[in-house]
DNA sequence: CTGAAAGCGCTTACAG
DNA sequence: CTGAAAGCGCTTACAG
């Protein structure tokens, strides 16, 4: 059995009710009280037990961080882990842990989210993704418990706090940088179809296109479905086109490398033939063959200010909702040509 | 206010201690009991309160992880997330949830250890590294609390349940591989010294070439601690020796391709000039040039297994430490050439 | 400055 | 088959 409050009380000769405050260092217990019962409390290895404490403070001290599907998107990519560095590093600050959902499936996501929250195993929640019509979404939504979303929500997004890049600029800006080359024909290849940052850049990528002039082709668009076994037909398929894209952006550096990979089976080379960007600045990227023009999203920070979001909402639940944009810029490396 | 078993069971007409049962399913209600008792929850919008719960029953629920220093080795490469997946997997599958380590320093984590243990927040802990001298490790050992560990531990190893892959050998098999190639100057790019799993490959290593007549040469190592912005210079002393490696084993494929970049700036090109393999089998590995030779560890099972042995332990004591040895096996691509 | 008492939301012997 | 009561380990008005 564990060293309880009471045990301290009694070997200290004080009343639980002291010990507590002892603990909480309330200022009205005598600096000599104090030093008793923090001594006795060492001597016995007394720890407070989170449970009861925070059934009575009606709190847990902990965030919960959803994440998508755990088998494919979150873990595919070093997207996860950095966002997690971000947020870890401003809860730790704030003596807030962290809870971290475990489902594969929309259905066993949803189902923890609502325990979670009902439950009051977590203060607040932070959605690390935002896709079109996701129950989860609208679940925190009306729960109204403290919660933040790293990407831009699909509907009525002033009513939720999140944080989010420029992401329809982001791509404008990449596609505008590869006409700056002196491209016309540029391929798009996208994320996941349902979620919001894939349909953010695809619309920036349109509006660039559209800013220069030049016609949108569904045909020199691929979208994460590809990424179901048919990576490689895909970009087959896109290279066969009759007029073939001189330049890609891809959503992901490791997807860039990947369709540079392929390419290169098909006697392609980047950047002589062909220009290719990426997005996430990958710590490898600037090392690898040829090193990768990108857009860095500042991750870390991503989960630093989706962290403090929620945190905000916690402390004081009537603040309004908020949204962050954080700046991403465009890394100029070896693999786009001027034409 | 949340709406509690008290608030159930009065609108049901029974007793919270009915309500209770009915929550755990408990054969000796009626059916029309329970009927009528889960009308009203749904109707209610009742959930068990986790703190009150676990309170009682003297468990969380919950599995601890602790990963290292989260702002460098644990987040820099896809191992994380990678073993986070196969515990996630597993600790789903019995209804156990995850909490996180935040703690950037030794010290904070050794703290958070230790509250998450005696404050009853965690019901066992998953060690996600070994290392030397650790007092984290040290602690769980004494605690009593069921814990295992991804790595050999370094003392009494037997004394703990971990799983781990056989470093010594793998790393043996590796210089054999590259000997077998015609390779006699090989180079190890090992992971921090401190850390378990960088003994004993340095020890495979140094079995191999022992086995086939090669004397050791320190000046053919390098560590972890070149990686603090130096690791350019590290190669490029290795590659000016008077007699260069023409093979190096490094400890994580994106080590490999950092090392390849820095030998294509000194004009040495993989395999052709230096032969290179890596580490980890990254998802990216095969894509890229060269399509890299690798050790695949299976990390998620890794972390299968680790969830797995501390929910053995939770659920009986006095089991005692079982080790798990997860193969791996050498995947040839082609960073490695003939002599 | 400190203690006795009530209570956080639940579970579980003990009765009946 | 169900309820009243005690208790998990803590905190916090309320007294004094």
């Amino acid at each position: 059995m564990a060293v309880t409050i009471k045990d301290v009380a009694k070997r200290a000769g004080v009343s639980p009710a002291t010990v507590s405050r002892v603990i909480a260092d309330n200022p009205r217990i005598t600096g000599k009280t104090k030093e008793k019962v923090r001594e006795v409390m060492k001597i016995m290895g007394y720890y407070p037990n989170f449970q009861a404490r925070n059934l009575v403070a009606k709190k847990s001290q902990t965030l919960g961080i959803i994440m998508e599907n755990s088998a494919t998107l979150a873990f595919q990519n070093p997207f996860f882990p950095e966002v997690l560095r971000g947020i870890s590093t401003r809860a730790h600050g704030s003596q807030y842990g962290l809870y971290l959902s475990t489902g594969a499936t929309q259905e066993e996501i949803y189902r923890e989210v609502v325990e979670m929250a009902q439950g009051k195993r977590v203060d607040g929640i932070i959605l690390l993704y935002s896709k079109i019509g996701d129950p989860v979404m609208e679940y925190l939504c009306q729960s109204g418990i403290p919660f933040a979303v790293v990407g831009r929500p699909f509907k009525d997004p002033c009513a939720v706090s999140y944080v989010d890049n420029d992401n329809i600029n982001n791509a404008k800006e990449v596609v505008e940088y590869l006409v700056g080359l002196g491209h016309r024909h540029i391929a798009f290849v996208g994320g996941a179809a349902d979620f919001v940052v894939s349909l953010d850049r695809l619309e920036g990528y349109k509006l660039a296109l559209k800013q220069h002039g030049i016609p949108f082709d569904a045909a020199y668009t691929v979208n994460q479905e590809f990424m179901h076994g048919n990576e490689r037909e895909a970009i087959r398929r896109l290279m066969a086109l009759d007029i073939p894209p001189t330049a890609i952006v891809t959503h992901d550096d490791m997807v860039a490398y990947e369709v540079i990979g392929y390419l290169e089976d098909l006697e392609i080379s980047v950047p002589e033939d062909v220009s290719i960007i990426g997005f996430n600045n990958h710590a490898i990227s600037r090392h690898l063959k040829p090193p990768l023009s990108t857009v860095d999203i500042s991750i870390y920070d991503l989960g630093l200010h989706a962290a403090e979001l929620v945190l905000e909402k916690i402390t004081d639940e009537s603040v309004p909702p908020k949204q962050v944009v954080v700046p991403s810029r465009l890394i100029e490396r070896g693999s786009c040509r001027r034409l």
